[in-house]
RNA sequence: GGGAGCUUAGCUCAGCUGGUUCAGAGCAUCUGCCUUACAAGCAGAGGGUCGGGGGUUCGAACCCCUCAGCUCCCACCA
């Protein structure tokens, strides 16, 4: 057996602060050389899996995943201490698009472009680059504690998962639901390549709106467009109007010639435009607007394609060919003006899309492009969200996920890059196809399909998938990546034991990009769910609203924070203040905060482990007390927190922990029980509080796995036992009666404190304490403690009036703590005074309720019965508070 | 333009089907303390007519209407 690691020397050695650093290396590696992360199928016990939301390989660790990979392995280490065979897969998604520009990148610096080396030697230089940086944000997510089963780290493109990807591929094309198909995509210019609709970003943009005059055929009439692209203009088919339009019935039939170029062509109309818009007239350019190519189908107008592939015009522009596109629209500006054809410009904000990766205006743009159908596919996946068969947490996401999966269109999957899955289509010399797995397979396919087939090298489709399609076989291809191939197929022991997996945590963003997919895939090819709960975190955002991003420079180095402040604070911190589906205002504050609750746990353990242990001490009285009050305290917080877990609150499952140990433990328990200064403490209670403690650090564990562990192993001696893997803590059943009597005996001690501080009496200096008599009970069971707390001497009964005495009123009793020469009459009546107002207040609203017929006759008994015993207990203490005014 | 959501203490948020402890928590603030575990701390305290207005009800932070402000998603008017 490894032996844990060393432990502290002595008392004396240890610091008043907390020093992360050291335990916190110590312990990820002692984890890893146990293989406490590794599971494996174990039929006796019940599985638990989370598959990551794998990062892109271009990924460096941002706040955002660790948020999102703390919530995980909090998930995942709760679940292993519960028992079950708790699985957190980690992996990396090329992320085609975002690794290929890196790629390009790198290669520019070396002086390479792409252009001039083979897709062969480029997807080699990827590869090469993927091994080298590929794997640094999984490193770091070490430093975060992430008790991943790094054996079973995959990737989306490990041989086997890319050929699962191809099976699936070839699997929908041939159910029919995969179609090659002429459509308008979002072309990117400078990458370009086609982008899902996804990877655009809209932007608010200042341009201009040209308004046009195109002259009428056979007249000396013009008809005005207006139009933000000029440089289209020589792509139009036609001008459209409104039918209702008066303006221009008359050109109903007549003909527009194109300014510049002369082109004659007709005049529509078509309710699709907005009489209020400009001039009301439309010019409808097929080839560069998507609701203009709808509106060219629909009335068959001609598809004039005028820009290359890399936005600059082309032939059939027949003016300015060879011109970008921008240069080209200033340009025809300049000509129309020339040619008294540019009646006004204004000033125009309109909404432009930007790619995400290169940045390029997009260009709407006729291509052909392989599609997946949704409608068909999407319908389980809508369905066992609506019923929460797959619980979407928070649950308000349900409905942009029905709006989203309701409106689906068809998927483009297809990609004009050379990192990512290569579409296994082959086409032949005449440019027919057959979509195969491999040229052989597709050889077989053209001869058995095409009778006129000559043997020939096929050329293989150039594109990519979308980097999505292949992640959306994520929580099946980590188990099992050949149940693709074969529909029927049962799967290996791994998928059949860890899937359907449990919980998935992920950012709302990608909730329809990824999730959605996912489980659409999950019941395509599993017939089942891939996961049972979605929990969807927030966004990160600076003090200014904004995002983290690299980019501006908002977000702090999650390592730099992991070595200012130890993980585990960072961990908390992160927690603090992020319920799911919230953003997270991040602030350093709350890794402080983290910090001192580690800190504060750090002293607390100092405390305990300072004792000196006297075993022929009896018990005292108030320590048997304290042991027990504090039992129940933790049962009932270890009782909130499971229920805080089952309902993924977090961040309050945190704060429940964390004020069982600051307050509970620390402020109450320890103060009860801490001997005298340089006193021994007496067996029982020692071995009680350890146990307290022990339990305390498992409940903790999964919030701040380091200096659990680490104190878990100086607490007492482990025999190599370590916390990670030992039992979640079940609470017991709660005494409610000593809790009640405890929070009174709490009220006093504070009302005693609060005297003290008014009177600037220190804590030092005991104090007596009287009891009207026949009351006494309110304050005999927890005596011992209240005595010890509040410095007390002694606890008199009491007649009546005493004299120089500050008095406060708890329930309905009187307690009177006798002071010489402190006590200021008016000062004391005033407290008094305002104090019975507010009771003689409440008692009237409730008098007032009370008399209320309606309310007596409408209102269910027990209500009713609240309100009397409301009222009684008012008038108790009025009458107490009355008393004690008399006496002044 | 379509859809969804939010607005509760200075900040971040709880508040389950309207009626105990329904006005709460953490942080921040203020007061007093370097009290032998912890000043990254201890002991106390203050702070909100639950966005505005109206309605339903015996009773509303909670249900309905309305106004205002904010956020997100989808589509995108040339």
């Amino acid at each position: 057996m490894e032996t844990p690691p060393l432990k502290n020397e002595s008392l004396s050695m240890l610091s008043t602060k907390y020093n992360p650093s050291e335990v916190e290396s110590k312990w990820y590696s002692y984890w890893m050389k146990k293989g406490f992360f590794h599971s494996e199928p174990n039929s006796k016990k019940e599985p638990y899996c989370i598959v990551i939301p794998p990062p892109n390989v271009t990924g460096v660790l941002h706040m955002g995943h660790m948020l999102n990979n703390t919530i995980q392995d909090i998930l995942i280490r709760k679940a292993r201490m519960e028992g079950k065979e708790a699985c957190w897969v980690p992996g990396t998604d090329h992320a085609s698009i975002a690794t290929e520009a890196k790629v390009v990148a790198m290669l520019r610096e070396r002086g390479i472009k792409k252009s001039d080396i083979t897709r062969d030697e480029f997807v080699k230089y990827a590869r090469e680059w993927k091994e080298k940086y590929g794997g640094i944000i999984l490193e770091q997510l070490k430093k975060l504690g992430a008790s991943c089963d790094w054996n079973r780290t995959k990737f989306t493109m490990d041989p086997d998962y890319y050929e699962a990807v191809i099976d699936v591929f070839v699997d929908l094309y041939e159910k029919g639901n995969i179609y090659r198909g002429m459509r308008m995509v979002n072309w990117d210019p400078v990458g370009k390549t086609a982008l899902s609709d996804d990877e655009v970003i809209h932007k608010e943009v200042q341009s201009k709106l040209y308004y046009i005059k195109y002259a009428i055929e056979g007249s000396e009439e013009f008809i005005t467009i207006a139009t933000v692209r000029p440089e289209t203009i020589m792509a139009d088919s036609a001008i459209c109007v409104n039918p209702a339009d008066e303006r221009y019935k008359h050109l109903k039939g007549k003909k527009a010639l194109i300014p510049l170029i002369n082109r004659a062509i007709p005049i529509l109309e078509d309710d699709y435009v907005a009489m209020d818009f400009g001039t009301g007239c439309l010019k409808v350019t097929p080839a560069h607007d998507v609701n203009d190519y709808e509106l060219g189908k629909k009335h068959g107008l001609e598809v004039i394609d005028i820009l290359n592939e890399d936005g600059t015009l082309n032939a059939k522009a027949k003016i300015l060919v060879g011109e970008d596109r921008f240069i080209a629209r200033k340009k025809i500006a300049k000509l129309l003006e020339e040619n008294n054809q540019l009646s006004k410009v204004e000033d125009y904000k309109s909404s432009v899309g930007f790619s995400e990766r290169t940045d390029g205006v997009i260009e709407p743009r006729l291509s052909l492009q392989w599609f997946l159908k949704m409608k068909e596919i999407t319908r389980p996946a809508l369905k066992h969200v609506m019923n929460d068969d797959i619980q979407l947490i928070p649950s308000k996401f349900k409905n942009t996920y029905s709006h989203w999966m309701e409106n689906v269109r068809d998927w483009c999957i297809s990609r004009q890059l050379w990192w990512g899955h290569r579409i296994p289509a082959w086409y032949d010399e005449e440019g027919s196809y057959v979509v195969a797995r491999t040229e052989e397979e597709a050889l077989i396919k053209f001869k058995t399909q095409k009778p006129s087939f000559k043997s020939q090298k096929l050329k293989q489709d150039p594109d990519v998938m979308d980097t999505w399609f292949s992640s959306w076989l994520w929580p099946i291809a980590v188990f099992d990546t050949t149940v693709f191939k074969d529909p029927n197929s049962k799967g290996n022991r791994d998928l059949n034991y860890y899937y359907p997996t449990n919980d998935l945590v992920t950012a709302p963003e990608i909730l329809f990009f990824w999730v959605a997919r996912m489980i659409i895939a999950g019941y395509e090819y599993r017939g089942k769910m891939p996961f049972k709960n979605v929990y969807l975190t927030g966004i990160v955002r600076d003090k200014l609203g904004r995002k983290m991003s690299k980019s501006l420079g908002n977000s702090p180095d999650p390592l730099d924070l992991i070595s200012n402040f130890g993980a585990d604070a960072v961990r908390a911190g992160m927690l603090f203040s992020s319920p799911a589906g919230n953003d997270l205002p991040y602030d350093e504050k709350l890794i402080e905060q983290g910090r001192n609750f580690a800190n504060k746990i750090w002293n607390a353990f100092r405390l305990v482990k300072g004792w000196t242990v006297d075993a022929s001490l009896s018990v005292p009285e108030e320590n048997s007390l304290a042991a027990s009050w504090f039992q129940s305290k933790m049962n009932d917080s270890l009782g909130a927190l499971n229920d805080d877990f089952s309902k993924f609150r977090m961040s309050s499952a945190l704060l429940t922990v964390y004020k069982l140990i600051w307050d509970d433990f620390c402020s109450w328990y320890l103060e009860m029980v801490k001997p005298e200064f340089g006193k021994p403490i007496d067996e029982i209670t020692y071995a009680k509080t350890l146990e307290f403690f022990e339990t305390l650090l498992k409940a903790l564990h999964p919030f701040m796995p380091f200096i659990t562990e680490e104190l878990w192993h100086e607490l007492k001696a482990r025999d190599g036992n370590c916390i990670i893997v030992s039992s979640w803590p079940k609470p017991e059943a709660t005494d409610q009666t000593i809790l009640n009597e405890g929070a009174i005996a709490f009220e006093i001690i504070t009302e005693v404190r609060n005297t003290r501080n008014a009177k600037g009496i220190s804590p030092k200096e005991s104090l007596k304490l009287a009891v009207k008599s026949g009351e006494e009970q309110l304050i005999k069971s927890f005596w011992p403690i209240i005595k010890k707390l509040s410095n007390l001497s002694d606890v008199s009964p009491t007649q009546n009036k005493i004299s120089n005495a500050s008095s406060f009123v708890i329930k309905a009793t009187e307690f009177f703590i006798p002071i010489e020469g402190k006590i200021d009459a008016a000062k004391e009546r005033e407290a008094i005074l305002k104090d019975l107002e507010y009771h003689r207040g409440f008692m009237a609203s409730v008098d007032k309720k009370l008399s209320n017929e309606k309310f007596v006759s409408s209102a269910p008994p027990q209500v009713i019965e609240l309100e009397r015993k409301k009222k009684a207990d008012a008038e108790v203490k009025i009458k107490a508070l009355e008393e004690s005014l008399a006496r002044i």
